[in-house]
DNA sequence: TGAAAAGTAAACTGTTCGGTGTAAAATGAG
DNA sequence: CTCATTTTACACCGAACAGTTTACTTTTCA
């Protein structure tokens, strides 16, 4: 079996949100409009507004929904009986996948296009960003626990290594100015 | 005198200019419509068009226009009879003053808000505000002939310095995420 | 001074788009 | 089978907006 989803209501929905997905990364909010929407989703547009009453409503859904599954993404934990480098390269290349997957780009481009003239909204998301970015957070506290790196700053640290990551692997992606990497 | 403007043409254009800049900065281009700006201009609409026949030529004209003056701002000269840490300080903090002033981060903001969707063009752009960044790479390289710096790769080592200026003090003040700087 | 160039106000065109109303049809639970 | 819920098709509304047309006035400059 493939669909779990059970009722014609439940499938519905999930067209919807499918191609509001796929719609929105690829022609942006204002791109797509509800008429071509509800055409993508093989759906009639009264019943996409049966199930958002707003293309607000929708938009929010999505990037919350998303962002949320996609925090489940990265885990290593500390552990003193490996090598320094090789466990913070190992780290450090995962957050690196992730900033780079597709998935997180498409919706980094969706959220900020979205809500590049309402900054009050995107501040609130990026909290939620932020807290997935603690993997790293911990493992440096259990590495200086460890009395296994020395530093004063946590914060600055965590934020030094995120923009060296970010300026090479994220912000240029996310403008699709480079394209894949390798290295 | 104030204004060297001559023609009424040329006044009126000016005005259009003047207006466009603010309002695309205030409320996006998107959300700057033809009318509003003609209002804002003390101009007739019909003026706006014979002057920009185009609301994209209009737009296309700011981000080149405001980009060529903004480049000439940054121009430390590595000097071999100062110190090394002070120099490099000294042409940092140019940087960061340069990304971090609002004319600069208005310009982004609008020219980021109004490519979003069209990366070749961004692309273009792009490559002319890397031109601006070479003061950094003059000085490293003279720094290097001197023998009081050594490095491999000195697009690497531009490249890095960048993200860490831009991952702390460009990004986030884009998207407003953050407001000013002191340090 | 007089004709060309530039500006103006206002109505208008054409289109896009978010959202609604409605009546008929499909679906599903009891 | 039946009744309530949903979906659908489609017409419609109203607003926004880029760009045009027109009829008229002002500025420029030769």
């Amino acid at each position: 079996m493939v669909g779990n989803t059970r009722t014609r209501s439940d499938i519905k929905r999930e067209a919807i949100i499918q191609a509001a997905t796929q719609a929105f990364q690829e022609f942006g909010v204002n791109g797509t409009s509800m008429d071509k929407l509800a055409e993508l989703a093989n759906v009639s547009k009264r019943t996409v507004y049966n199930h958002f009453s707003t293309k607000e409503e929708l938009v929010m859904h999505l990037v919350t929904q998303q962002w949320q599954t996609a925090i489940l993404n990265i885990n290593k934990k500390y552990d003193a009986t490996l090598g320094l480098d090789e466990q913070l390269q190992d780290l450090i290349l995962q957050d690196i996948e992730f900033m780079v997957s597709e998935s997180h780009l498409d919706l980094a481009r969706v959220a900020i296009g979205h809500f590049f003239y309402e900054p009050e909204k995107l501040k609130d998301e990026v909290a939620q960003l932020k807290a997935q970015e603690t993997a790293m957070h911990r493992w440096l506290k259990d590495a200086k626990a460890d009395n296994k790196l020395a530093f004063d700053d946590l914060e600055r640290v965590v934020d030094e290594i995120d923009s060296l990551v970010k300026g090479q692997c994220f912000w240029p992606q996310l403008f699709k100015i480079e394209d894949t990497l390798s290295d």
